[in-house]
DNA sequence: GTCTATAAAGAGATAGAC
DNA sequence: GTCTATCTCTTTATAGAC
């Protein structure tokens, strides 16, 4: 997608996916009529025809590309850490900042997927589970160099994590004194080390 | 809500209700038609205006109605608990056992508030907060006794732990092996001790 | 309490001029 | 690439008989 500096996008193909995404979610996806997306682009309804095949094949390119964003922006950021407890870390940075980056694309991923066509949907939910998959290695493999509980399976662990990272986007606030990196850090000493008070014969987690 | 001990409804407005959970959570609420609804009850369109005002009403009464439960069930669960981080486990038992055991309608109310006109939301809202508190009121007390970490403000902790419990709802499944008391006891051993490998030198979480 | 019939509005999408 | 005009379908909700 074409952006400016400022994050504006330039091209009305851009600006219309940019637009979708905030009304998709702010009002749902099936209750965002076509006039609506017309009328926040400043055009008529038919115009939008010019841009996009159907309302449906638009939030279909949203979530894929939310997908596309977050799965690149992990793999970037665990490719050059060595230490599991690291990658994690960088992991949890990554995937809160490129969430909440673009946050109206990837919230609307979250929630309207099931508004796909049955073929589309399948599509969006491979690319899902294959970075779901990527997330579910980098616990396995910390689990196996003894960096992480082993009493509590990988997948369960997995699930937990992605549910405390994706969820913050319904009460993330962008004017809030916390930002993504602050936040990204608490989530991962809160899933590391956990809520309990440390005990003080030792750290919990060790560095 | 009436039901019988089977878990079946009795009443037609109580059937509609449970049906329209179910749909509301599959396909989402403005993506549903009255037509559906009665489709799915067996009768006409027309007729379900004898047991609903309005789509909107039904949508209403069922949030309201999933809060009324998860916040009874959690205060009954807690009355009896004097130790902070018994508490804490008494409510996060509760919470999960509530939550799926109507799934659809708790579902729905994470999902389709916004869906609400302006006042009914504000109404539904206004319930959620004050659960919300109840959830903040224990981990705060929990903090104040010394149980918890105090290194991390108990707004985020709780908003933390709301998104680790309410959005297992999107991957848990019924016919799995872990049942809802497993999943509990596995999301307060995630909260509370979190997922680095407990130190050889002591407990994390002294009991 | 359920039905048939229908009103009234809004939806997604297309035709064809400019 | 945008417009006006329109097609076709579906929507929520109501009227009134039974």
């Amino acid at each position: 997608m074409e952006t400016r500096r400022d994050g504006r996008s330039t091209t009305t193909g851009a600006r219309l996916q940019e637009e979708a995404a905030r009304l998709f979610w702010r009002n749902g996806y099936a209750a965002t009529s076509t006039r609506e997306l017309a009328d926040a682009l400043g055009v008529q309804k038919a115009s939008l025809y010019h841009h996009m095949d159907s309302k449906e094949q638009l939030l279909y390119g949203l979530c894929i590309d939310a997908l596309r964003h977050i799965e690149s922006a992990v793999q970037t950021a665990i490719a050059f850490e060595d230490d599991p407890l690291e990658r994690l870390r960088a992991l949890i940075r990554a995937h809160v900042g490129a969430m909440l980056h673009d946050k109206n694309k990837h919230a609307t991923m979250l929630t309207e997927m099931r508004a796909l066509s049955a073929e589309r949907r399948d599509d969006v939910l491979a690319m899902r589970d294959r970075y779901q998959r990527l997330v579910l290695d980098v616990l396995s493999s910390a689990q196996e160099a003894g960096a992480l509980r082993q009493d509590i399976a990988a997948e369960l662990l997995s699930l937990g994590l992605l549910d405390l990272l994706n969820w913050a986007i319904f009460w993330f606030r962008e004017d809030d004194a916390l930002g993504p990196e602050e936040l990204a850090d608490t989530f991962s000493q809160m899933f590391l080390e956990g809520a309990a008070r440390p005990t003080v014969l030792g750290p919990a987690t060790p560095r």
